[in-house]
DNA sequence: TATGCAACTGCAACCAGTTGCAGGAGACAT
DNA sequence: ATGTCTCCTGCAACTGGTTGCAGTTGCATA
């Protein structure tokens, strides 16, 4: 509970305010040990203090999200998962569109991809926590006869 | 006219119906030199057929997203747009997320990173079309002070 | 051309997430 | 400890998007 305390000061420098509410969010976020949803948080959270209102949930994450404390992943159809931050354990996802499973990528490879982009256009780009859609090898192996072509998608930001 | 042609023959070898509502969304979609949002293409669509609904357009966009057709991309807050996917016409997005400038990126940077990543995983990246969020030159000045660190975004992909 | 099946549409109900507002509570200064 | 200002909460109304359903239509076959 020491990070906890860390946590409201940056909460007050910042000009916010660390309420009960908050700090339920804030620690299921830190007690889970992967993503949560605002659903998930929400019912989490009904458990001790029944008259939280969803709303609060959603508004709470986007503060957190701007100042950088928890990370927003859209892991495929729709669920909006949020994580809180563990410096120096940047991870990113690859997820089969096709059998949905997901396993883990090493930063390194995001890590090049931002320093070139930096370096030639001196964007800076958050790559610290991506999810990447696409098909697994197993997944390939049905798909064979399909040539190189590819549809997309796009990240859910931090704006 | 004679894409369409063809466009209807990929519908149909899939097992798809090609209706009057799919060939105008598909010519929104293709006579649009940019992206489009599904309610864009709603409001083009009920000048010439008033009776469509909002979600025969949500339905077929997801048809033709699942097909390769069009390209799916969240370009920051909550717009989810559509794009008639041109071959050889590669392209992504760098979005700042203080001032929600776009500017364009080579997509040589990222053929890199997924041929890197069919390499060493197997799995086969769809990376044609990204969003990247981030810091551009401009607002990087602003923020100078700043140490590393970052929280991060997730695409909305296709599964 | 007629027939039959499966896919598609429009409708309506629904769900997740957002927003405006008035009252309530945190935090800083005194 | 008290007061005051501003931010935050909970509520309710709303919006964008999704889903179940029954009727319709495309289209393959004969």
């Amino acid at each position: 509970m020491s990070c906890e305390k860390e946590t409201v000061q940056v909460l007050r420098e910042t000009g916010h305010k660390a309420t009960p509410q908050r700090l339920m969010i804030l620690g299921s976020l830190r007690h889970a040990d992967g993503h949560l949803t605002a659903g998930e948080i929400f019912d989490q959270m009904r458990v001790e203090y029944p008259y939280v209102d969803i709303s609060t949930v959603y508004r709470t994450l986007a503060v957190l999200k701007d100042l950088r404390l928890v990370s927003e992943t859209d892991m495929g159809t729709g669920d909006t998962t949020y994580e809180w931050v563990r410096e120096h354990r940047l991870h990113h996802h690859l997820i089969c569109r096709n059998c949905d499973a997901v396993t883990s990528l090493d930063h390194k490879y995001l890590e090049d991809l931002g320093a070139e982009i930096m370096a030639e256009t001196s964007f800076k780009p958050d790559l610290d926590h991506f999810a990447i859609f696409g098909l697994c090898a197993t997944c390939r192996e049905s798909y064979d006869n399909d040539s190189d072509n590819g549809s997309s998608n796009g990240p859910g930001g931090a704006a």
